[in-house]
DNA sequence: CGCAGCATGATGCGATTGCATCTATCGCGC
DNA sequence: GCGCGATAGATGCAATCGCATCATGCTGCG
């Protein structure tokens, strides 16, 4: 019936937002500890790396991070102040950004990886075994569709 | 092999994480969009009513809704400025404060409970068949233990 | 008893977020 | 070419979060 059905939906969202907030304060926090940036600094600067000389425009980035765009702006703001990435003005639209990692955006990735890694393999990984990695992502994906 | 396995968890976790922020925008906005409070005073008010006159300390309170002791703390401090919760010192221990849900903290609870309840049937019951919300539940289950 | 350390919760401060709005530029229809 | 709605991104402001630390009261040991 469908009251059961809330009930369990209901617990699946408890649990999902409370796990996730768990493994994110763990892992930022090991982040943080060493010194390295969040986890979203990672993530950004990893997709502008696969993105090459070519880069990516703001609202990609938005996009692939599928963060808000004031969320992006600021982002980019902050990791342009450390010189981890590099913003031109293409001269066909001159509203927007280019947006390519520097030197020292690959060099701080190659740094925060190790320690980004172990975090994972100890939270999550160690946490779940093949089928239950692919199972959990599989379902949290028909979530955010 | 370990790689494949990195990648499984990997893939997993930046999912949940994605996951969980576009379920949190999505209901906590529609609650803010009616004018009601965000998810975490629903969930506080509720773990208050279920401890009915008897009340909670605060710790116990951030154990049940697993937040840091000084979000509790301000949490608590908000709705006690609505009017939703009333604190009191016990006799036995001066230094703490038992928290008790007040009418106002229940007649908020029934408003938001309907807005609160459609937005998780929208956006997760209905996603979701049962085997998959339960198989949800355990799983993110496994990773915030 | 007296004091040291522990437990409970509050708070100052800086960083981040959300929301709304702003600026600059583009491109389409006339 | 001109104007106007649409698009790209930035930003002011208030609220919230994280961290460290503080204040207060409790407890156990000599």
């Amino acid at each position: 019936m469908s009251v059961a059905r809330l009930i369990l939906a209901m617990g699946a969202w408890t649990r999902l937002r409370r796990a996730s907030e768990e493994l994110s304060g763990r892992i930022e926090g090991e982040l943080k500890a060493e010194g390295l940036p969040p986890v979203i600094w990672h993530d950004a600067l990893q997709a502008l790396k696969r993105a090459g000389e070519k880069g990516l425009r703001m609202y990609e980035l938005q996009d692939e991070l599928q963060i808000r765009q004031y969320n992006a702006s600021r982002l980019v703001e902050r990791m342009a102040i450390d010189g981890l990435v590099a913003r031109r003005r293409p001269d066909d639209d001159r509203r927007g950004q280019v947006l390519t990692i520097t030197d020292r955006g690959r060099a701080r990735l190659d740094e925060s990886w190790p320690v980004y890694r172990q975090a994972v393999e100890r939270h999550v990984m160690a946490r779940l075994d093949e089928q239950e990695a692919e199972r959990l992502a599989e379902l949290v994906e028909k979530l955010a569709g």
